[in-house]
DNA sequence: TAACAAAATGAACAAACGTACATTCATTGT
DNA sequence: ACAATGAATGTACGTTTGTTCATTTTGTTA
């Protein structure tokens, strides 16, 4: 059996209900951090929640630490996907991937309470259990990467003598992470849209020739 | 007795040793969620790291919960002083003011792993426990309005005919978080100084003028 | 110094925890 | 149709959790 077929959706009837469950856990794990946080996510909440057996964990993660992982694993992987498509974009300039990076930064997607409480949530522990590092650093250096590369371009494109690239880039990702933070705070008079200027607002005033 | 004389060092030696008893929780307590995470600050590990009874944690704050609660206020304590003390420096330009809270944001009073974690811990079940809210919001509605103030003064003083302050202060806020984030994920490579410079940086953009 | 009051202790407790595993159930291949 | 295979279940178990409280220790007062 290769890595890839152990999880993914098989071709019988009993691989596809088996990774509907072990999906279903990761959906009610997710669920059991952000309403109990994670300390009460316990195989008790997590039961509950996903309406399975107590055993399944344990049938497929092993481990309730594992579970948890994979929640990580997903919610990483799912960020990961969104903001690359858009970094990425061929057809794009540099200062429309920018303008992109912010709108799914702030779209429901990505932020979202659940998603975001489960962030802060293993962000906490990533000093006591390391093994979270690799999957809670939304900004990791691939991300990082990617936005220097955008302050780049849009320093040789424009006027800008004092331009610094790395600082800008450094700055801009450092506003994105508060604009998190604030949202998981105040998600109740948090305004996507306010944030939004706000973001772009730093951005004009970085880049005045481009925004 | 009044609230005040309840927690403060009183005159004879068993007043001062009951005090001193509960600092030594306090700080006890404080570095269990550092080295564990909040899930390990158990009483078993508050036990081992104060040296103290297992009894003593019941005797001074009733419960677990209330000492842990106490641990979140004693840190928005002493970050509100240390920020509120440079803000409302009345003998500062509004320049300087701001220069001085992004100064107190990064420094290691401020800015260290123990505290930074435990920001984090307690911001992370704020969904699931919302008794930490009021304790754990560094950047709150006081915050808030100073560095609106800050920014009001900048755009009176400067020539910024498209300024907005409040975006203004909403993205600076952002950024400040920003940076606690990202040394609380990477504090082996933060570097506070270039953090300083990347918010003079945006600072700068904002507010050519002054900065 | 003796009697008192408060602080400190740690053994004992019930509840909750994660995991293991024998059992039951459903699907597959022949 | 029928073994055989593997998924799903839920009881049972040992550990750890937070809290209680009777006891001991320490400091204060008369």
């Amino acid at each position: 059996m290769d890595s890839r077929s152990q999880y993914q959706e098989g071709h019988n009837a009993r691989e596809i209900g088996k990774s509907k469950n072990r999906r279903h856990l990761l959906d009610a794990a997710a669920e059991a951090i952000f309403r109990h946080g994670f300390r009460g996510a316990t195989i008790a909440a997590i039961q509950e929640i996903s309406g399975l057996s107590r055993g399944m964990i344990n049938l497929h993660f092993k481990t309730k630490e594992n579970l948890l992982l994979a929640v990580a694993e997903d919610l990483s992987n799912n960020y990961a996907e969104h903001w690359s498509r858009v970094a990425h974009a061929p057809d794009l300039s540099a200062a429309d991937r920018l303008k992109g990076i912010i709108k799914v930064d702030l779209s429901p997607d990505i932020l979202n309470e659940r998603d975001v409480a489960i962030w802060f949530a293993f962000r906490s522990e990533v000093c006591s259990s390391p093994e979270y590092r690799r999957f809670i650093d939304s900004r990791d250096a691939s991300f990082h990467d990617a936005i220097v590369g955008i302050c780049q371009d849009l320093m040789v494109e424009g006027q800008y003598p004092d331009g610094d690239a790395v600082l800008a880039a450094d700055a801009l990702i450092a506003l994105f992470e508060g604009m998190w933070t604030d949202f998981h705070l105040h998600s109740k008079d948090f305004d996507r849209h306010h944030a939004e200027r706000a973001c772009l607002y730093v951005a004009k005033s970085l880049f005045p020739d481009h925004f």
